[in-house]
DNA sequence: GTTGAGCGTT
């Protein structure tokens, strides 16, 4: 929504769509609009809502009409102190239908053609879409709920330090904190994927597929007095087409490595 | 009541 009470954006055709980082989670798109529309005229303040308990996600997106104005914006509003948050404003990169943008505007199918022949954008990594929609967890997940996510966020963030001192008051408390925690269940789980490794090399890979829960012990491989022949025909019937080695099943038997190792 | 890297809605 937008903060005219529009449905969806009103005309991004000829608008520069700045991003507005590091804002105070109680800080409204009415908190912006009057800040930024000093600097030139404003199209659209739109500040990403959560889903479910619909508060701020801590940023916001301003559209502008002129490139100029806009780029006056970051000029003058970037770094400032807005609701006790030194802000961040600068040009969005992609846009609300999933675009490119260039310097704040959406780019048009014939520009973004002639861009790319034109000169190859220095961007090193395309991110992907998907990447970051998922991982648009608020750290109100994170207090128990997900930290896989985690992972790839600290990864991430390790490589963006070419950003500027975003955060000076950055406490490393919490990452040594995770970090150690974090360490501790590295460790626990690589055991057990050692262990579960040696089994799968005897054991088949059909297994893979009938295993649905991971995180549940795994079950010793109780093996009957029945030999390996029997066992292995009863454990993958029609897993055949899971198993896409042909080769396998002609050349090797897999009662063989059963049994040994 | 908390939080803090990032890129968007009916």
């Amino acid at each position: 929504m937008s903060h005219f009470g529009r449905s969806g954006p009103p005309d991004i055709r000829d608008t520069f769509s700045l991003l507005v980082l590091n804002i105070s989670f109680r800080t409204t798109a009415d908190d912006l609009y009057p800040l930024f529309e000093r600097y030139g005229k404003v199209v659209d303040v739109f500040i990403p809502r959560d889903r479910r308990s619909g508060d701020s996600r801590g940023f916001a997106f301003v559209r502008y009409k002129y490139a100029d104005e806009a780029q006056k914006a970051i000029d003058r509003l970037d770094g400032r102190t807005v609701d006790g948050r030194n802000i961040m404003v600068q040009f969005a990169k992609y846009g609300p239908n999933a675009e490119p943008i260039r310097r704040g505007r959406v780019i048009e199918d014939a520009e973004k053609s002639r861009d790319r022949s034109r000169s190859r954008s220095p961007r090193p990594r395309h991110r992907d879409r998907d990447h970051r929609k998922r991982s648009r967890s608020r750290s109100r997940e994170r207090h128990g709920r997900d930290r896989d996510r985690d992972y790839r966020r600290r990864s991430k963030s390790r490589s963006r330090s070419r950003s500027r001192s975003r955060s000076p008051s950055s406490s490393p408390d919490h990452k040594s904190r995770r970090r150690a925690r974090d360490d501790g269940k590295r460790k626990s789980r690589s055991k057990s994927r050692s262990r579960s490794k040696s089994r799968s090399r005897s054991r088949s890979r059909s297994r893979s597929y009938h295993s649905a829960s991971p995180r549940k012990k795994s079950p010793p491989p109780k093996r009957s007095p029945t030999p390996e022949k029997h066992t292995n025909g009863k454990d993958l019937p029609p897993s055949r087409s899971v198993s896409p080695s042909p080769k396998r099943a002609g050349s090797r038997s897999p009662a063989s490595s059963d049994g040994k190792e």
